[in-house]
DNA sequence: CGAAATATTGCATTCGAAGTCAAGTGGGCT
DNA sequence: AGCCCACTTGACTTCGAATGCAATATTTCG
């Protein structure tokens, strides 16, 4: 310490002074407080000087300065690329830091910089084996942006709310919701310049950020080509009506059979599951003796539906029954179901997602954008196809 | 405030002071510093006064103890079920913070308590189908001990250790661990007293805490069933040799086989995939031409394998073939493949791996702890079974 | 060689909540 | 009234890293 030594109370300089460096201050405050309560001394801030004992108090950059023979400033700055710092200096601490087996504390750092790198997901039912796949590519995704993911699994819709109040206390840079939320949940966000990207949802009242493969485009590319394939008798399968996605594939479905001349097609809800499927087709089957086609809004529905016209009713498919389902997981490929259904590139909008976020992240104003993706349709043997 | 007031940086009470205060401090510096090099006043810590304006600094528990009229300290108390606090005090903070949208910071709660509250859960290949199921039960789990869920998805092996120093960095109370970990990643986790349990696997050399299934019992159970509706030419169709439960698998099913008399029963290797299975089913009949029963060490090769039997090879099963997985996934049950296999308690093997987890952040002194929860066998039609 | 520009470094402060400790308050009892 | 004890309450410090700023060190260049 070459300079004039101010006095401080600073930790890591404290060993080097001589004596308790605490007692200025006292004096400093008896000198003008007309009331002095408390009147100890500061404690000089010092640290536990044996790292050897089984003190197992965390390496902190304190001790890493300490080492190095350094400010605890410098360690800060050496760790960080862009910083001023000399290659020797950068290199001493590194040793030192390695010595000690240094781990940068993220949670210290966050408050002061007031980024968590952390990215809420929230997803509401994780065994919709569509999920999986998403969770997968995002936490991908994220890592390469330097953000992990805290994951928010929401059992029940009512349970939401405690979800995002713990969202906000961790401080999560943003949220990527393939949930709903209402308009007031995400304005809490809005508040907090919180960047929301939803996934595979909107809200259909304002414009938000959200990633989206092109339902619409993909239900009538499909039902073109039923179409031409010479199918008349539709029936749908379609999901719960708070389904915004849902609801999308199911009215894009509807309206491109009427361009064709198709009216009155039955409909009847599922819940996007694999009994659904089941349940549906016995439904659809009840309504309409003669029906051709099953459009499932979903590729699970559609391998319910499948088993069904199977194992219940004796039919063959696509013969007797075409089959369709939208999104493209894994089991849509097996050998027993080939289905044919619009996948969604997975991949590619998980990237979307988390790219539409970081941008939002570097640039608060930008406004809400919506990334549609367009779908692939997958041509497999359960539908007869022009 | 009413009693005598002490002269005070703190932040919260600048406020109320007349005059700025900061030039109290100013003085108290001179008089006792020598040297001055930077003698301007020291700022009084001064919160921005326009919560109204776009400062959208977020609310923190200062502004809720200024509103209410009392110390911070005392929300903190206030916020917290167990402290000292009358009720009188508690009901004026509440209504403060909730008039002000307060949201306490988490970030800042960790720092100071050393508990991150988060606890990092470890996943291989969340495309597993599995995993899914385990993923939500955790969080469930989680979610019910005041915990949330960090998620690491490791893509290859070889990233772990990127991924354990994040783990650290994050401050993780605790680690779930459903990857294969070295003895030395473990021994970096237990010299920082960070907890680890397994999930469905564990280190053969020195004891852990893991929570499994009980695989070697249910597969004798399994096997003793097979030889009971009189199969006799048995092959395996495993997963790869550096997985634990995989290879425990294999091992109790070749034990219990030759303890029933049966030798040299052929063994292939799998990836625990779909394509695994199909392709493992074509190797075991080239192998073994007269096959009647496949065991296959997890569900998703079971699938694979029962679709290549009936589709590569035109076998009838059960009649002709005999299928059997491990696991219980979703598709396991579907009316295609109702295959024959042991489930494993996945929901109760959360729960458990997260009060293991749970008991050692209270006792970090507990021994390693190994929880084996036994399989049930579920016969479904893919197998004859006695 | 010396002045000016630039690079490096350290001090002090900051982020926001929690906890320690002492001071204040009030009640009950003698 | 006086004393003791339990209960409330607030001031201040703490957690660990980042950063503005000023003080040095180093280089550049006239």
């Amino acid at each position: 310490m070459s300079r004039p030594s101010r006095r401080t109370g600073s930790r890591w300089c404290g060993v080097d002074v001589n004596g308790p460096t605490g007692i200025d201050f006292a004096d400093a405050w008896a000198f003008n407080a007309t009331h002095m309560p408390r009147s100890k001394p500061r404690p000089t801030k010092q640290i536990e000087a044996s790292p050897i004992l089984g003190g197992s108090r965390q390496v902190t950059s304190y001790d890493v300065a300490k080492r190095a023979g350094v400010s605890q400033s410098a360690v800060s700055r050496c760790l960080k690329p862009g910083a001023s710092a000399s290659p020797k200096m950068r290199e001493r601490v590194r040793r030192a830091a390695e010595e000690l087996g240094y781990t940068p504390n993220a949670i210290a750092r966050s408050l002061i910089t007031r980024r968590s790198n952390l990215i809420a997901v929230l997803i509401s039912n994780l065994t919709n084996l569509y999920f999986p796949e998403v969770l997968s590519e995002l936490a991908a995704s994220a890592n390469v942006h330097g953000e992990r993911i805290l994951l928010f699994s929401v059992p029940r819709e009512s349970d939401i709310d405690k979800m995002l109040e713990q969202v906000l206390q961790y401080q999560a840079d943003g949220v990527i919701a393939a949930v709903r939320l209402s308009a007031g949940q995400l304005e809490v966000f809005n508040r907090r310049r919180i960047p929301v990207v939803f996934f595979n949802r909107y809200l259909r009242d304002r414009p938000v950020n959200a990633v989206c493969c092109d339902q619409s485009e993909g239900a009538r590319n499909l039902v073109a080509h039923l179409y031409r394939a010479g199918h008349r008798r539709y029936g749908v399968i379609a999901g719960p009506k708070d389904s915004v996605v849902g609801e999308e594939r199911l009215h894009a479905t509807l309206d491109k059979l009427e361009e064709l001349g198709i009216k009155k097609t039955p409909v009847v809800r599922g819940a996007f599951d694999y009994e659904s499927g089941k349940k549906g087709l016995h439904e659809l089957i009840r309504a309409r003796r003669s029906l051709q086609v099953a459009i499932c809004s979903n590729d699970v529905m559609a391998l319910g539906c499948m088993d069904a016209a199977r194992f219940d009713f004796g039919l063959s498919i696509p013969d007797t029954l075409s089959v369709v389902g939208f999104d493209g997981v894994g089991p849509s490929t097996w050998s027993s179901y080939k289905l044919t259904t619009v996948r969604q590139p997975v991949q590619r909008m998980a990237e979307a997602a988390v790219t539409l976020l970081m941008a939002r992240l570097e640039n608060p104003n930008l406004p809400p954008e919506m990334r549609l993706l367009a779908g692939q349709l997958i041509k497999g043997e359960s539908a007869k196809l022009a």
